[in-house]
DNA sequence: CTAAAAGTCGACCCGTTGTTCGGAAGTGTT
DNA sequence: AACACTTCCGAACAACGGGTCGACTTTTAG
């Protein structure tokens, strides 16, 4: 009986994959169902028996996005204890595997925004799951922000605003990474935020080099 | 003739602005034909006299939005010469109407990003249209920031990063509008934004008060 | 005034796609 | 081997929506 859950959850989570995979590539509405029954490599009906419709879908394949973020998130938190430090490797997580074409998640990023306030869309009514995730992402950076003050490598004043920075702050990076996806290439992000971090770590760290 | 052809484009416009409102409101692939052309208060099968399919359609829409958005722009540029109050100004065109529902603008540059980059989408093979609306926004601000330059008004170090800057804070100011779209109103974006200039403008400037 | 041209639109066609249904194929139990 | 039970899927259903067509109305021009 156990086993008979752990099977059918795990088949739950290859059709929320293959779903994450399929919209992230094509957005919700071009997305059939029955592409992502044929990326999870099943029959189309077979969805019906994991999902009870599309939507419900959508939202499984992005909490398994958001899933993976955060346990990226965590990692950074995890790897390394300097406050700037943590900043770029978030910068890094944004940047990931921007080559060729974009990475799932900025994609399906798009995506759920769209579907959060466009009439009708599909969280129009459930504001409050993406609420969720939105306030987690948040919280995390102003956990490193605060942690950061605490260790003493950020001023103290930083405490104060915390969150109006960490929005500031992930507002940049997600606007950026739009700004890569319509200049498609003729845009080198990586510079960008390089620019953007040598002006904006100095006003959190206390260690001021007055003279350049 | 002339006269015929005017009230023919004045015709083909007024269609174009009401499939801006509606794909603005439902995105590209939930708006449909028979909506726009009520919204536009004609019948179906005349929006085919005038765009040949949808997807001409949708080009025209973002067309008409981009130059109500660059006749604002254009207008900040006429009404003060101050570099950083014009950037103030632009940062009040990003959030204007941001009350009880967004922005048709926003919405619409939503929709574009997505069918941008979504595979099959409506740019993936008229991506030349979407830079040139995109390097045009770029080289207004640029413009903005070498003006200010020239005027002595910003550091002359500036001009060397110039569109690295106007990139820069672009990108700020649509991610930040994407944060209060998904936040729904939690997020106040007038103080994110006051935030935000307290600190990049004195970067800009000439006047240096080191003096807290 | 009249005939051609342009504009309009209701009705229809048809491809797509979300969803259901009935039964086949597997799995475990006794 | 026989049974229940779950999993799977091919085929059909139904709704929706983009696009076309032909007839009707309005405008233009001589």
């Amino acid at each position: 009986m156990n086993n008979m859950s752990t099977k059918r959850n795990a088949r739950a989570k290859e059709i929320a994959q293959a779903a994450l995979r399929l919209f992230a590539r094509k957005g919700f509405t071009a997305g059939s169902v029955e592409e992502i029954s044929a990326e999870a490599g099943i029959g189309k009906s077979t969805v019906y028996e994991y999902y009870r419709n599309k939507e419900e879908l959508f939202v499984a394949a992005v909490q398994e996005g958001a899933d993976q973020w955060f346990a990226d998130l965590e990692m950074i938190g995890s790897e390394t204890q300097d406050p700037v430090e943590r900043l770029y490797r978030i910068a890094d997580l944004y940047l990931e595997d921007h080559g060729a074409d974009f990475t799932e998640k900025s994609r399906l990023f798009l995506e759920v925004v769209s579907q959060t306030l466009l009439q009708g869309g599909i969280f129009s009514d459930q504001r409050h799951l993406i609420l969720n995730i939105y306030q987690r992402h948040i919280r995390t950076v102003v956990g490193f922000l605060l942690e950061g003050v605490s260790s003493g490598r950020l001023r103290p004043e930083i405490a104060r605003h915390s969150e109006k920075i960490a929005i500031n702050f992930l507002a940049y990076l997600d606007g950026l990474v739009m700004h890569g996806m319509v200049a498609g290439g003729q845009v080198d992000l990586r510079s960008q935020i390089d620019l953007f971090l040598k002006y904006f770590a100095p006003l959190l760290t206390i260690e001021r080099t007055e003279a350049a």
